[in-house]
DNA sequence: CGTCTTTGACCAGCGC
DNA sequence: GCGCTGGTCAAAGACG
């Protein structure tokens, strides 16, 4: 297994958002893709690059495009059985170009499903944020097509610090450059 | 021992 | 009204 890369919104598909899900301060309209940054990956640890440019087909282009663009507001009314919010948070889709779905960008993500969607033959993961009181929500998802990329689905914005033994992430967060309408 | 992954079942929305 | 699909829960197991 090799790690992965981690970007971040890249110019086409996430430039429309509202808000990141992260809570950054720098606003910036640049785009910019998130340098990789060693984690701690158990999983093994490899000379990543950052060939994390937004390569995206057409279908891809077309599923991202849609949620960033016009996809602000999801209202799926999902009435829970404990009847929380109807109202479906805006989510935004990134693509990445990794060998691994699980992209780990600073916090911690616990899986609660995995489900085989239609007209892709890899399952798709759902993590929520394992922090109190945040319902940041993540979807990993691969294409079929081409299994070199990944593309990732944020629901909801982080209203905590990111949460990482990378003592040093601060400093790569304030290298990157996220794109915040503030 | 605590945390997270796995996995099947369950539920709600939508289309027919 | 029924069936399909996507999204979520929760118990048990795996893992450190």
């Amino acid at each position: 297994m090799e790690n992965y890369p981690m970007l971040f919104p890249l110019s086409s598909t996430a430039a429309t958002s509202s808000a990141p899900p992260f809570p950054s301060s720098n606003n910036m309209a640049s785009s910019h893709i998130f340098n990789n940054f060693h984690g701690n990956n158990p999983n093994g640890y490899l000379g990543l690059k950052t060939e994390v440019h937004a390569a995206r087909p057409p279908e891809v282009q077309n599923v991202s495009q849609s949620e960033s663009l016009g996809g602000s507001e999801n209202e799926v009314k999902l009435g829970k059985k404990k009847g929380e919010k109807k109202v479906r948070k805006p989510r935004y889709a990134f693509q990445t170009r990794s060998q691994v779905d699980i992209l780990d960008d600073g916090y911690r993500w616990r899986k609660y499903g995995q489900k085989a969607v239609k007209n892709n033959k890899f399952p798709r993961s759902y993590y929520r944020c394992t922090h109190q009181g945040c319902n940041v929500k993540k979807q990993v998802q691969r294409l079929s097509k081409d299994e070199g990329i990944v593309v990732t689905t944020y629901e909801g914005v982080h209203t905590h610090a990111i949460e990482k033994p990378t003592d040093n992430f601060e400093h790569i967060l304030s290298q990157m450059q996220i794109y915040t309408p503030f």
